[in-house]
DNA sequence: GTCTATACAGAGATAGAC
DNA sequence: GTCTATCTCTGTATAGAC
């Protein structure tokens, strides 16, 4: 939850970037140093060791709009805000995309996911376990509601968190090389609307074509 | 295009394995020789530096059916088999998850992808310009045969690889962990299930009510 | 809290005998 | 083609002066 300041501050951003942009293990505290504007030595008065900065980054990945979409909301008072709440939760995935700092924690992620057992076992319970769990329930009391069709709600949780994913990897990638991302960028809402009109209820009095 | 044999074989299989466990940069010769069961230093009778085995992973990548989705078939001989090519290819993605060998493929490229502008370059024209471009192909042509309803193609193409790509993903992640995979392959088939019921002509004269 | 100096381990790579 | 031996460089980390 700490904040760091002055210098701490300093070496913490300066690792993040570097870890983003060739990963943990071939950053070296003497880049780190370098890039800071001080001795080597110098960053052990903040961090006690490279492993510290490294949990530092993973604690700010927990902290994240990455991981935290609901905040503290709970089902209940969303699945009523419908194609609304489908909405924010899509830009909220493009808004990500395109904030500096979280595109490097992003990149972090990727990177170390694969290596790394315990920033996988958080990312297992955290982004899954909670996350998808929590858009299934939104399903489900949508489909109770009759905004949406019956369907499986851990399905559509699923499809619909997917492409956003998808889509916020193909922008950091691109971004990675100053690469357009107008294209990709469109996807998210495109995706929404896709997506809702797939699962909305069709109302069978009314007739789409006529 | 060479399959490498003996040593040389038993060197880049050790290699790969690490790379996609620990990554490039934290995989070292010594480790790489250990586990081959030879000197350090008779790596260097195989293989150049460490650098060529990593281009060699790359070229492996290359060969892969990751990259090589539609292998060399043309749209136009493709998009008459409608609803069995997306399952085919959904298909694909699934035994591409539990295939060992390219699994470890995969998770080598999502740990470099970030921080190796060659292979993020190579994967954006390989894997976008031309799988992608080619499904949007196949659709646009699935319209013009009214197979499926008229939409953008591109968003097709990028709504129906992106949840495959991230069910990949999951599966690859927790196999690496040795969790269950069972609730995330049956993934697969239901994506296509769902997208196809999305895009398909629905006939007017048919109702679906009665 | 930052510096210089240095310890020490481990990295990639080469030389030359067999 | 593999071995032993060794070189050189670079990595993390610590000690102690200011």
């Amino acid at each position: 939850m700490e904040e760091f300041k002055g210098t701490k501050k300093k070496i913490f951003d300066t690792s993040l970037q570097l870890f983003a942009d060739q990963g943990y293990k071939a950053t070296t505290m003497r880049q780190i140093a370098k890039q800071v504007g001080i001795q080597q030595s110098a960053i052990y008065n903040h961090f006690k060791n490279k492993e510290a900065i490294l949990d530092a980054s993973i604690n700010k990945l927990k902290q994240s709009h990455l991981i935290n979409i609901f905040e503290d909301k709970e089902p209940q008072e969303l699945y009523k805000k419908g194609r609304l709440l489908l909405k924010n939760i899509s830009n909220m995935f493009k808004l990500i995309s395109y904030d500096t700092k979280t595109d490097l924690i992003f990149r972090f992620m990727m990177q170390e996911l694969f290596n790394n057992e315990r920033l996988r076992e958080f990312y297992n319970e955290e982004f899954f376990q909670n996350n998808v769990k929590k858009l299934s329930a939104i399903f489900f009391l949508m489909m109770q509601d009759e905004i949406i069709e019956n369907n499986d709600p851990l399905l559509l949780a699923n499809e619909f968190f997917a492409p956003l994913f998808f889509y916020q990897l193909q922008i950091v990638r691109l971004k990675a090389d100053n690469k357009s991302t107008s294209v990709a960028a469109t996807l998210f809402e495109k995706h929404t609307e896709f997506f809702w009109d797939r699962i909305k209820v069709t109302m069978p009095q009314q007739d789409d074509i006529f």
